[in-house]
DNA sequence: AAGTGGTCTAGACCACCAA
DNA sequence: TGGTGGTCTAGACCACTTA
């Protein structure tokens, strides 16, 4: 036999499988998939094979196992997805992490700029519902941030009478977005007149800029998010390994 | 038989016994382990223990596997090491790295400052080896970057000729100190009177500072790196999921 | 006690590399 | 051609949870 051409293990099969499965929501988040002898007696596989596939999708966080209990959909809860892809900290404290409030929401429609409607790979002229609001940290205010997210996948999310504090909680529950990888680029500038106004800053001062951009389980750019922090009480803080 | 209290399942303890071997050097960098088969023969335990606990260590950046030819210990070469830790990128490139150039480097040996002492988990008074050189990316100063390492873990060190431009390329294959892991901290803050010099920048410019812990394959804090960056033409790049 | 994930084994075969 | 890591299987037993 020649070998085939676009070969691709068996384990690797299953796992695109379960991913499918988990993208169009046959298990909803907080849900238990069936067991592992179970998925292989459906597959035809051995349990060793659904295994490794299981281990690559909890490694991903897109699972979670606990022994004796199951392997289940993984949840964007308030205080878990905070931990996630929140990574502010006090400094020194080797990334010991802080739990921001935030304060209510302000929510417009608009039309993309052009600069947005790359970084999402929107067409031209797609419409966005701009989420802005300021975090606190130890009830001082110490991070603007604004979300822009397309409205072809939030629809009437500026109609929402409560945004949580985890918007990734309310894409995921409401609207089957499941947001599993951030890509972020931070750089330093200056506070503009927005920054004094909304962190209460002095102007020239030095402010820490995030931008995000959120990719959800199908791959689809979900949010840019554009954070601009105070840094003097609080630092970017992660491991690289 | 009453359960064992601290009880390690058998690919832990085999992996435990391979990074102490690494630790020790018994195989250097860059060498190539024993097989699998000659491990699990080795210790009594079965192929497949081996293999999980050889994953384990891949996983980590420790040993890189090479189907058909074998195990090796991780090196850090040049580039390698560069974008593991480098994380510079130009803006909205999805992550593709710069390959920065660095300026001669300027040794001094001195006391540690509280500060360092602590962040080090040195003792008080402790003698330690500033080493400062600037980056440059497209010709242009950069980055300038100030590392700071026990004297103690590196002898001499501030009288090698010449500094590679990767440093943990250096206290891998001349003392033996693997970095494995790196603690940021990022803030932002205006530029000093240091900054202008090396950097050629106007004062009150904005500067992305990066305060870095470097931890030894061994648990210890090899260095201290706190590196100021001019981040008008590039940008702090990392994935976080 | 039953069911789940976690560990461990032994052995087969495949894909890749080097001599 | 022989040796290496990569995949896959089947089955045993352990540890943990829930009923």
């Amino acid at each position: 036999m020649d070998p085939i051409p676009d070969f691709q293990p068996l384990y690797k099969q299953v796992y695109d499988v379960l991913v499918r499965r988990i993208a169009e929501g046959q298990w909803q988040p907080g849900q238990v998939l069936p067991s592992e002898h179970a998925l292989a007696a459906e597959l035809h596989v051995s349990q060793g094979t659904v295994r490794k596939a299981l281990d690559t999708l909890a490694a991903e966080n897109l699972v979670q196992r606990h022994q004796g209990k199951g392997t289940y959909v993984a949840e964007h809860t308030q205080e878990h997805s905070l931990f996630r892809f929140f990574r502010l900290a006090r400094p020194n404290t080797d990334g010991d992490r802080i739990t921001p409030e935030s304060t209510d929401a302000r929510c417009k429609r608009r039309v993309a700029t052009a600069a947005e409607a790359a970084r999402l790979h929107l067409p031209k002229g797609a419409t966005v519902v701009e989420i802005k609001r300021v975090r606190l940290v130890d009830g001082k205010r110490a991070v603007s941030e604004k979300a822009v997210v397309p409205l072809k996948l939030f629809p009437e999310i500026d109609h929402q009478d409560a945004l949580p504090n985890t918007l990734y909680s309310l894409y995921q529950s409401v609207y089957g977005v499941n947001i599993v990888l951030a890509k972020e680029e931070l750089s330093a500038v200056l506070a503009n007149q927005s920054d004094e106004k909304e962190l209460g800053i002095e102007p020239g001062s030095p402010v820490l800029r995030i931008e995000r951009i959120a990719l959800s389980i199908n791959g689809e750019r979900a949010e840019l998010r554009t954070s601009r922090c105070d840094t003097r009480h609080i630092v970017y803080a992660i491991d690289v390994s």
